[in-house]
DNA sequence: TGTGAACTATTGAAAATTCAACTTTCCAGC
DNA sequence: GCTGGAAAGTTGAATTTTCAATAGTTCACA
């Protein structure tokens, strides 16, 4: 009989290897064109977060932008000194700091959303609306799992 | 009506979101697993891919390895520094390198092989069989048609 | 055969990220 | 009310990554 346990598959074919291509792939992309409007998608991912719900906290937004306490704090004061953002200690709760977006952040996100659906557009487009749809309902379930 | 076309849909519902969100989780896994035995997953590719096939050039492993040129440069210098792998001059291209695995690095890879395994097998178990399947191949044919 | 464009890899400076330590604030239990 | 431990954010040093520029090879073609 064959003995897959030790058949060693190659990399290529690992779901974390697979994900993290696909990731880089379609990011890549993203990024490119965000780039041209000057804005990196790290702080794409907090604009949007924003004006989804304005008002969060550090800790918060940290989780959500896939980013980690000190690269957030430090993305922050850019924004902050871009005046795309800005902070309020939470009245609430003085350990924490609330993040909020500026005027000038709102527009950017408003300017910035079109870019960001026309890459999905395109996706969907060469790849397919089921596809597409398993995909993302696929992806939402494993990382409710992981998490 | 509805007007679906100006109603922007969260960011936790976009693919390119889903994708970092997915890739994140999964490979923070790993990197904790791999860390404890003191390689970053960069080089556990790496030296996987090379145990896949070896002798292969900085150019090729950049592309496969995720990495971009300098940043591959820089890491097989500290792998070359740890005698994981080591460059030899192509003799059939000279502006090529092509990077070997040493014994010391072959041993490494075939300890760290069960632990991405364990991962992948922990994965497959809590979300299931066919689930796991069926998001490799859509990822696969993602990577495919972004490439 | 020799010249220039394209390709491969590396380097050094600049920018971003990470790690560990620190400050401030909150809260549970005495 | 105090006190000590936990939580939230920030900071500075060290590491890593990125960008732009460089050096060495190869190849097409005049």
């Amino acid at each position: 009989m064959s003995d897959s346990s030790s058949a060693d598959s190659p990399i290529t074919l690992h779901l974390a290897y697979l994900l993290a291509q696909a990731n880089r792939e379609i990011n890549r992309q993203l990024d490119a064109r965000l780039r041209a409007e000057g804005v990196p998608v790290e702080q794409w991912r907090i604009l949007k977060l924003l004006s989804d719900g304005n008002g969060r906290s550090m800790g918060e937004l940290a989780e959500n932008a896939l980013l980690n306490h000190p690269t957030l704090t430090k993305t922050i004061d850019r924004m902050v000194a871009d005046s795309l953002v800005y902070r309020i200690s939470d009245p609430a709760d003085r350990r924490k700091v609330l993040i909020y977006c500026s005027d000038r952040g709102k527009a950017l996100a408003r300017k910035l959303a079109p870019l960001a659906l026309d890459q999905e557009a395109h996706i969907v487009n060469s790849y397919g609306d089921k596809a597409t749809a398993q995909l993302k309902r696929l992806l939402e379930t494993l990382i409710e799992r992981a998490g």
